[in-house]
DNA sequence: TCAATCAACTCATCTATATGAATTTCGGGG
DNA sequence: CCCCGAAATTCATATAGATGAGTTGATTGA
């Protein structure tokens, strides 16, 4: 049964100025910020089952159909994952999301290949990482703004080599504020079993559900170029990355520079997916 | 393990050999796909609307819950477009379409602006494009491998120098199959009202609903430098988009090549969009 | 011990129906 | 002629229930 159900019937003389009244939102995306919230403030762990859709139906006094449409934006989100005859579970960061979800850039196509083979069937390469750099320091404006702290915040700056068949193909300067990862340090770091925003939803139970890239082509800088085995001022490919976790809330800002010789950055925004199973 | 289970009903001996006996597509998925069939033959126009949810689901002897399900998929691909009160229409290739959904560079964000401002009130604009060259010509290797057509095949090759801002910021070089768009000639292209792909799809019945893009670095050639206005050398953002109708069917190929001093590359993959108007 | 079976539970599909909200249409007044 | 208001139409939300398919774990039987 529907609880009390604030508004939905005109009246609301509650709203304040002449602002538009809000028109109510409906049942099921209240449940879904209900969830969306829980999942926040970490009720249930990465990997593990939320309560049944009959269970959630009961509790939160709504019928299945609801409950299945509070959840289907949060799965096409790849936040939660629904599995037929388990049940669903709250997606974890596993080197196969990364790959899928938040890592583009992939080798360079060969052009001897039989073109008949579905663009989707793309070889993905998970990179191996090599910590360059492990430092405390303070936010520019420009990284603070993007983390939504005050300029001169504590951060933690983070650089990596990754490797791509065998060879240094991007550089990664990752920013986070310190206030939000207490304790971490270069060894935590440097021994987290996964990746690295699975080290973020393990250790400090905050998920990263979203990013927005913005890419631009720049010539090498010459610390780069050396780990890269590049000219200085050989184009490469700039990435400014922004990970967001539930709410919009800022994580994590990323600048990466890819030697784009032998790969290349995959924006397949989205196939009209009839179920692209794993 | 999953068994084989024939098909969804015990019987039919009708499968031939021993193939996965392919589980019989719900049935909303079979409507999908004679929606998506439908649309492909030119059934509805763009901008014209569908037949009712109830006059569907009447006509296929469905349900009307499995005719929105069916219809789903559809809308979140922006193929349809769904408006209360009004119906379903086909999306037609507008600017605005043109601008969310396929053109996907901006202006660089104003680091002088507030930044509290929310991220997906970028403002875009819409490139003023001037017609470089219209010719036909015969396909090379690549090209027709991207356009699934034979080398040699005789193809139309369209550059574009855009502007954005007043000043010359990308430079297109299109490639479409010439017996896909036949008689297609510059003053017809030239003339179009709206975008390229509004013209595929009001002259030809050929509906662009996804693209794949491929980016890369690359120091700017000789020729383009002279239309960008840039050192040779200079590094540039390469775009190889192949662009696709509704069974991934390719339809053109195009590469561009982006002055990113001034303007770069959103890849804003899907906010998970509590309703994005607009 | 091992394997087959079964029961219980989960999500997936499908139907049917009711009500509300947004829009269009149409028929009067004025 | 225009404006207003009442249908009619359309999608949006929500419920309830039936059946099916996939998974898991316990029971059973050899």
């Amino acid at each position: 049964m529907h609880t009390q159900r604030p508004t939905r019937t005109p009246p609301s003389s509650s709203d304040a100025a002449g602002h538009t009244p809000a028109p109510a939102a409906p049942l099921y995306r209240m449940l879904q910020r209900r969830l969306t919230r829980a999942l926040s403030e970490g009720t249930w762990h990465p990997g593990q089952a939320l309560p049944s859709e009959s269970a959630l139906a009961r509790e939160h006094g709504v019928s299945i159909g609801t409950v299945r449409k509070a959840i289907d934006e949060l799965v096409a989100g790849k936040i939660l994952i629904r599995q037929q005859g388990r049940g669903t579970f709250v997606a974890a960061h596993t080197a196969d999301r990364l790959l899928f979800h938040f890592f583009h850039v992939v080798a360079r196509p060969d052009h001897s290949m039989p073109r008949d083979a579905p663009l989707e069937a793309i070889p993905r390469e998970l990179p191996k990482t090599r910590l360059r750099a492990f430092r405390h320091t303070a936010a520019s404006v420009e990284i603070a703004a993007e983390l939504s702290v005050r300029p001169e915040s504590p951060i933690l700056q983070i650089e990596n080599l990754l490797q791509l068949g065998g060879r240094p193909v991007i550089f990664d300067q990752i920013s986070i504020s310190a206030s939000m990862f207490p304790d971490l340090d270069r060894q935590r770091f440097e021994q987290r079993p996964g990746t690295i925003y699975g080290l973020y939803q393990q250790d400090y139970g905050i998920n990263v559900v979203r990013s927005s890239e913005r890419l631009s082509a720049v010539a090498c800088p010459a610390p780069i170029a050396r780990l890269l085995g590049l000219r200085v001022g050989h184009p490469v490919l700039n990435i400014r990355r922004i990970a967001f976790t539930y709410v919009d809330r800022p994580v994590e800002s990323r600048v990466s520079w890819v030697d784009t010789r032998e790969h290349e950055y995959l924006s397949d925004l989205w196939k009209s997916d009839p179920d692209r199973e794993r």
